[in-house]
DNA sequence: GACCTCCAGGAAAGCGGTTTCCAAGTCTGC
DNA sequence: GCAGACTTGGAAACCGCTTTCCTGGAGGTC
């Protein structure tokens, strides 16, 4: 590969010269040199080898997020959103799935670490598991000792800067929303039940129902995903009206009801959670509650690159969408 | 940050032995000393720094992947395919965006050369515009020159080893299909004219209509994406059936449909191209060719890694998917 | 016991840049 | 015309790690 010294030597500089001119110092450096190196540089085709800037800067421009399955859209709007922030900030990006393994997700930010990454995002929920979290922390220290920079999307779990959807608030507007519109027997497409945001999402929604005075939901634990709501939807006993924590579990139960001929809205109502883009041409309509998630994204890698002392807790409000996915009942 | 001479002075060793302790080596250390380094690489909580690792072994174990939106199900699919494959290797990823900005992915691809990356991975279909082309040729010679290895999914536009599907073939598989339903009068929502992914499907697909002695189909540019699908719907004549060059611009044509109370499949047939997993549980379900994008993602890598010598260029097939969104006529 | 081979450990030379510190001009103002 | 203040260019130290080369001691052989 070319170098830096032989882009001097063609251009008959010092190795100083030539990197003033390429790479950007407070230096000034003549017009005749500074074309000389340049046209030396276009001739060799140089690219200065980053790692040897990194090496010498002492800082690296990489940003690295973590998310659990790219191919999963909430995730993908989060990391779009990071990504078009960071490519402001002229910041290169490393992107990590943990497939939502939690020692992965430790095992990566060991790696981002050693990457010296200028800072670090940590996407999505994660399991309320002492033990698990208590490692994670741990290395988020060890990267925060040693200047690294951390902001989190989710819940505030790891004593960084993080940006947290209102989840409870969300499901008890959204549960609110429902009510009104004459529901009474709910079931919630609850998720697994440690982790957190499904938790909240789904303490939230009884909450609010218990407060109005109506009977608590009937509430099925499963996988987090499309086939977890498909699967849970055939376990809804009585309700008129089924909350999925998220919008790809409503895709899922959605999908079960169709397939058992019940009708939505009709015969039963369907809500979700996050607002999914891709989702947004779904048929029925789906009513849920609506995340800013790309801005969520940018404001983490904001908070995260911030020098600010005392950790920022950023809570993000959604907003109810009725669609046609839900009807007016009694 | 712990360097690694930290860590050798509190173990009382030389550089050279705790780097063979801790980061791998054919050497063998004494198990005595060998203790010794990892208990206070354990105490400082040490990680090797990457960078300069790089820098002295001259080879780096990440890859870079360049997608034109990762909020694109299409380019997250192959993108995780290849960071699942990338895993398994132990390499880590460096994912950008374009966002269809051919300048982007050239200024891209110059960034991932100064990081050294190990590979490559250019992503998603190109302009056949031959300036632009050409620039990027250009770039991805200097890369390869230094021992950048490359690999590319779409279209062998790029001469490096490339995955890529048989969108002529495949278009020309679904066109035979329909036809078999007792289709005549077809448009195509073709895309852009000049990209090459799209043109390629458009031309397969009203070839095999000109071999059956069909009459040619109204073709209809217009953006990639959903809203260029759903524009583009509203510029059908007399077609009784409608194909869309990608699945995302069909969800977008039966958007418009729906709202202009066109029914489908009973006043017009649609299909798309990619079977897009996202998308499965449409209403109405999507026909389709489904492409094995996990798998293409994967064996992109594994060209991009592999030393052969000869450019290979490998066809992925697609299959016609059939479901409701045509019926039979006529 | 002398000689040779092996092997663990350390010193030091890179890897490819950045940046500090000097030296030598080049401008000012008088 | 000259002291003093700026500029510009180069030499060399340094970033943190790998790896070559060297040294001294242990183990084996005849």
């Amino acid at each position: 590969m070319v170098t830096l010294e032989d882009v001097a030597k063609q251009a008959g500089v010092s190795l100083a010269t030539a990197s003033r001119v390429l790479n950007g110092s407070t230096r000034q450096v003549g017009a005749a040199l500074r074309a000389r190196v340049e046209r030396a540089a276009d001739e060799l085709g140089y690219r200065a080898n980053i790692a040897a800037q990194t090496l010498a800067r002492g800082a690296s421009n990489v940003i690295g997020i973590v998310v659990h399955d790219l191919t999963d859209p909430y995730f993908a709007a989060l990391a779009d959103g990071a990504m078009r922030a960071a490519a402001t900030e002229g910041l290169l990006v490393m992107v990590g799935t943990t497939h939502r393994d939690p020692e992965q997700e430790i095992a990566y930010l060991a790696t981002l670490h050693a990457q010296r990454v200028r800072a670090v995002l940590l996407v999505g929920s994660r399991v309320a598991d002492a033990r698990v979290t208590g490692r994670l922390r741990e290395e988020l220290a060890r990267y925060q000792a040693g200047g690294g920079r951390a902001a989190c999307v989710g819940q505030d779990l790891l004593g960084v800067d993080t940006v947290a959807p209102a989840n409870r608030e969300g499901a008890a507007e959204l549960a609110r929303s429902l009510a009104e519109l004459g529901h009474t027997k709910f079931a919630v497409l609850a998720g697994p039940p440690h982790l957190v945001t499904a938790a909240d999402r789904c303490a939230g929604f009884s909450e609010a129902l218990d407060e109005l005075g109506l009977p608590a939901p009937q509430v099925i634990h499963g996988p987090f995903d499309r086939d977890g709501g498909y699967a849970a939807a055939s376990q809804v006993g009585e309700a008129t009206c089924v909350f999925a924590v998220n919008d790809v579990m409503a895709v899922g139960a959605l999908a079960a009801y169709r397939e058992r001929g019940v009708r939505v809205p009709e015969d039963v109502s369907v809500a979700g959670f996050d607002d999914i883009v891709t989702l947004r041409d779904h048929v029925p309509a789906l009513t849920t509650v609506r995340l800013p998630l790309k801005d969520m994204g940018a404001r983490a890698l904001e908070l995260a690159l911030n020098e600010e002392e005392p950790v920022v807790v950023e809570k993000v409000s959604g907003e109810v969408v009725l669609r046609e996915s839900v009807r007016r009942i009694g």
